[in-house]
DNA sequence: AAAATAACCAACCGCCGACAC
DNA sequence: CGTGTCGGCGGTTGGTTATTT
């Protein structure tokens, strides 16, 4: 506390982000808060881990959001809400923090979605119906339900598992997500 | 051309659940 | 079984860039 904390804040150097890569590299993911202590990086575990998943991961699209992803995001917050990490785990190459923004900055204007009223986007008299589901489909044509999870290199990519035998994966998607924090 | 404003993006903060000890 | 630590999530802020006046 006194003296201050000795991690530094604000935005990643190249040399920063090179001495993260290396460990990954190495050591894996993981272990988050070993970094600062094991490589000297002035960082906090928290802070690495944001790094990497939202830059330096290899499997990171970068760039604009097409109108397909545009469409997706639409419709899974449509049933979903602000289930941001739910949400990018369905959109290949894009980050829970990259959907956020975007949805923030763009999609809400371009719906004429105001901000501070967040459950408008998910009215209460819209339930999740196989109808949306079946609207649902990726950019590359496949269902939902069948869309495997993203990260090439075989990362875990969070807690949804598309469940063989699952009959509704917006279903697993919906309690696996809610079952994290109290839907309000 | 300069100043003001808007838009965008990266990163931080606080909270929560899972897990190890 | 209780406590502490760690990782993950969503909301928010701050800095930079683009656009408008």
């Amino acid at each position: 506390m006194k003296g201050g904390n000795e991690y530094k804040k604000g935005l990643w150097t190249a040399e920063e982000d090179r001495v993260l890569m290396d460990y990954i590299m190495v050591h894996g993911k993981g272990k988050w808060n070993r970094i600062a202590r094991e490589t000297g990086l002035k960082r906090c575990g928290k802070s690495c881990r944001l790094r990497w998943m939202n830059y330096l991961s290899p499997s990171v699209k970068r760039g604009d959001f097409s109108e397909e992803e545009d469409d997706l995001i639409i419709r899974l917050h449509k049933l979903l809400g602000n289930r941001w990490s739910l949400i990018a785990g369905r959109v290949p190459g894009r980050t829970d923090n990259q959907v956020k923004n975007h949805w923030n900055t763009r999609l809400s204007k371009k719906l004429g979605i105001k901000k501070g009223k967040s459950e408008e986007t998910r009215t209460n008299s819209e339930p999740i119906s196989g109808e949306l589901e079946k609207n649902i489909e990726t950019p590359s044509g496949s269902n939902l339900s069948e869309l495997p999870n993203k990260c090439p290199n075989g990362e875990k990519e969070g807690e949804i598992v598309t469940k063989e035998g699952s009959q509704s994966a917006i279903g697993e998607l919906f309690f696996s997500g809610a079952s994290r924090r109290s839907l309000s």
